[in-house]
DNA sequence: TAATAGTGTTAAGAATAATAAGCAAACGAG
DNA sequence: CTCGTTTGCTTATTATTCTTAACACTATTA
């Protein structure tokens, strides 16, 4: 059942050594009971994240610090498909290569659009290149005064400083991959 | 029992809608029922570790990812104290302030010592300055030619660049709060 | 030696989560 | 309307995790 690469009882054993902490200290400081601790470590039992949480708070560690395999992130180069970091809210979902982008050039999304999403009346802006292609459904894509409907394979490239809106108008979920540079979006 | 900040449930709900699932299709994806979603989703049961996996693989989006509530982490300001990133091994603790610092000019790090731990024989060297204060227990720190032990209170200012090396000579933990700029450690 | 306190592990119940199945409401098609 | 389908939610049973209490081992002390 565990295939993960994750090994989260080895990490929380490393972690805890790591602040000097004794199972039976971590578990009187978490409020859980030390065999808990030790059938964790050993991966005999997958812990409730209620329960995970109230053992890392005793470390402390955030439940998110613990998973962000990332311990040396300097120079990250590859990025699992779901990796992604979500940036997105209501029916458009933009999954983001990268989650600091402040010192990069180039900006990747990964990005669906659920039937009638809309980026809404007010056109957007930003002071950057953009460009993309359509890999499924129907977008119905606004620039400035032009407007035209793309299809999967169809492609976009413009200058977004030209204020522009993007629409599902189909009945199908639509999926593009669109780069911006700088990213300023 | 549940008191974090962090709405499991609701965040699970957002992430599944974001992706036009229903309850049943993430279900069938990830490998389990439909009842789990459900009872997930009103924050009625704590899944475990495994069970949120396999879920959020279904999605798809990473554990770590889903923690990560830094949805937009464009100019982070404030971090928690147990938000603080990992980066030590042995029984040396790093917790950094922040994640990835290629665009910042200051690496803030609270460093535990245990007894006895030591960064070794080969004297470290990098390309920046660094300062600091101990906070409790006390620590020998050698720069080039000069030794000196320091004890809670005390602190350091040296060029990184002469060769340094820690060292926790105490029955207790020792512990730091140092910074380096620019980031090069 | 014996005693004490520390470590991690393990085996019983008690508590909790996961499954399978069924419920009611909303929706579109005929 | 009626039918079929989909939605999310709830309940009884099964499976898993958590607690309590013990065990074995080490190290320190009397």
């Amino acid at each position: 059942m565990e295939d993960d690469d994750f090994d989260l009882g080895l990490r929380l054993r490393a972690l805890r050594q790591l602040n000097g902490l004794s199972q039976r200290e971590l578990a009187k400081r978490a409020g859980v009971s030390n065999a808990v601790i030790s059938l964790i470590e050993q991966n005999k039992s997958s812990p409730s994240v209620g329960v995970l949480k109230k053992v890392l708070a005793g470390i402390p560690i955030s439940v998110s610090a613990f998973f962000s395999e990332d311990l040396t992130p300097r120079q990250k180069v590859f990025y699992r498909a779901e990796d992604l970091t979500e940036i997105g809210s209501g029916n458009i979902s933009y999954r983001q290569v990268g989650r600091d982008l402040s010192d990069r050039a180039l900006q990747i999304l990964h990005e669906k659009l659920q039937p009638g999403a809309d980026t809404g009346e007010t056109l957007l802006r930003h002071e950057s290149e953009e460009s993309g292609i359509i890999v499924s459904g129907e977008i119905e894509l606004t620039v400035g005064d032009q407007r035209k409907i793309l299809k999967a394979g169809d492609a976009f490239y413009f200058d977004s400083r030209i204020p522009h809106r993007w629409r599902n108008p189909g009945a199908k979920e639509a999926v593009i991959i669109s780069a911006c540079t700088p990213p300023t979006f």
